[in-house]
DNA sequence: GTGAAAGCGCTAACAA
DNA sequence: TTGTTAGCGCTTTCAC
């Protein structure tokens, strides 16, 4: 038997090349194929297929982003992966990335500037065609490694004036809002704010709305109750517990996020408080999990299904259409109130356990 | 000026043969000394690594994988990422495998064999080193299109007679047979189990060492009490109402998985019963959130990051070392039980309401 | 419409 | 120890 056959017996995956000789055409017919092209003939383009199928061929994408200089891969970078929000944003992602014929390099940072340069390096490495960087904050010394690469990107409440990079804004007000206005319909006057880590745009900006809604609607900003939180549950049992050792409380506490009001939902019932009787507890994000808080927690929505359109917008118009001179840049994601059951009008008793 | 050098100018990334013309060696020589080979003499490897410094070089992944016929690449596929179960996993799998050099490949596939197929041909597309495939069920017609193309997996709770796969054990034994001592200590009798989707390897497991411990502790086993639910919140509360329809009800209820119990939880807040007073409830996994619930969850853990380790210890050795006769082809992972505020004795009142 | 051939950026075998 | 060179599997001119 000659040798080379024994070796492709022996194992070897099925390459463009193999293909080409079932269907006795060149591999250029086979590659134009594979991609559409419209310059095949029905004829030819029958047989490559035929001999695809019966040889089970699977494109190699390393050969392919070699030459093509395109990977059909997109990062995205997350604050924190542990954060329920994050698995549902990175789901939506996945989703609609796949259906548009991309991968996604997903990494999780931890509010750690040095993982997020090692990922962002990473992806660099992998050629992937566009970055969607949803931390919230601190992402502007890898903006650099990336914009300076000429990467897409897209990032979520943070202009860059870079042509390659888009914005995801979001418009917290609208939810906050009705939430504010929410609680004042109740009868609360006392309101308090657990904030999240200053270091993420996204809480100064949710605490800058709640100062603004409250103002709104008429009602006294305490200082001391707003509080800087991290965004976690811990975090929210930590500022419920601040908030409790002050002279006097509010009625209502809003929280940054859904994951805090989670905490203090949790603090308020070891403290022997009930919600929403003693006190009304709103979060944010709508996680899936609000729905099943008990009580149900009532929070206002951001739309992870929404972000993650824009943002894969974002980065497919950047990377397939680059030169477009009316290309979309920033995109708008919105909230809403969804009202269930930790919040209620005030009672005598405030905080005081 | 000449056209070569406008061009290097115009923002063409640097490439290995860059960086060995700055630092005027072969480029074999720069390949030597990314790659750490001994062979390179302290002098011009110095010179090397400042001449990466100095143009920012990043060596190009894809042209890396396709000469090596090695990606670095790991994938790791999931039942569900929104089950924070996953999230947590999927982060220590990620630092670890980051740590070991590899970068990875999520996919969930929310337990659809179609999104599970398309999964796997995505992965073989981008010449995966290996597999982990955490999905728990459901597998088999995958697993030969991985196998088959020589990829190493690693599985949980399925055994596969191939030399590339390996099987993660999940000892459930060990946690469930201490859990329902516990119960049993309080003073439990009526003990109700809620299933995880009989899809699922690892809720048929988990049921049948719940049978077996209830039958070591001399315990009666009622079979309308063993409810199939399918591991998710809103699963919980419907098996939840299901066992609250029947004559007699148990006085304490083990769960498949945490996000079960803790719909169990709500859905006894919503009937009016208290937990643990009137009903005990045991959830499986120990998810970060179990410590947050209302009351805190007493379940059964099973350690993430024992799980990651052992599936990228799985995968490594049969990616680096895949001749060796005696390698591991089987790992254990062991469970333990955490006592938290959900479990008491039994009151005469029972799903009462 | 189709094919031949030139690389994409790198590793590894072989020479020196 | 270092350099030269032949591809890895594919896309994409450029001829025909």
């Amino acid at each position: 038997m000659p040798r080379k056959s024994a070796r492709k017996t022996a194992g070897k995956l099925p390459d463009i090349r193999a293909v080409a000789a079932v269907a006795k055409v060149s591999i250029a017919t086979v590659s134009r194929t594979i991609n559409g092209s419209s310059l095949v003939s029905e004829r030819l383009s029958k047989r490559v297929w035929q001999a695809i199928k019966q040889l089970n061929y699977l494109p190699n994408t390393h050969a392919r982003t070699l030459v093509s200089g395109r990977s059909r891969l997109l990062g995205i970078i997350v604050e924190n992966i542990t954060n329920p929000f994050f698995p549902e944003l990175i789901q939506s992602f996945e989703e609609i990335a796949v259906a548009g014929g991309y991968e996604i390099l997903v990494s999780s940072t931890n509010s750690d500037p040095g993982v997020l340069a090692a990922c962002a390096r990473r992806m660099l490495e992998r050629k992937v065609d566009g970055v969607a960087v949803m931390t919230f904050g601190e992402e502007e010394p890898v903006l650099d490694q990336l914009v300076h690469r000429g990467v897409p990107i897209v990032l979520a409440e943070f202009k860059l004036d870079d042509p390659k990079a888009s914005t995801i804004l979001l418009d917290y007000s609208t939810g906050i809002h009705a939430a504010i206005r929410h609680l004042a319909d109740l009868g609360h006057r006392d309101l308090g704010f657990l904030a999240g880590p200053y270091s993420l745009h996204s809480a100064i900006t949710r605490e800058n709305d709640f100062r603004a809604a409250i103002e709104a609607a008429g009602l006294p900003i305490q200082k001391k109750w707003i509080i800087e939180c991290d965004h976690t549950l811990k975090g929210g049992v930590a500022g419920f517990e601040q908030l409790r050792k002050l002279a006097t409380h509010p009625t209502a506490i809003v929280c940054s996020n859904d994951m805090t009001a989670i905490g203090v939902l949790r603090a308020a019932y070891m403290a022997g408080l009930r919600v929403p009787q003693d006190l009304s507890v709103i979060g944010l994000d709508d996680v899936d999990f609000a729905e099943y808080t008990l009580p149900p927690l009532t929070t206002i929505r951001l739309s992870r299904t929404d972000l993650a359109h824009a943002a894969f917008e974002a980065l497919r118009t950047q990377a397939e259409d680059p030169d477009n001179p009316k290309m979309q840049r920033e995109f708008l994601v919105s909230t809403s109130l969804v009202v269930r059951g930790s919040t209620a009008p005030p009672a005598a008793v405030h905080l005081k356990g």
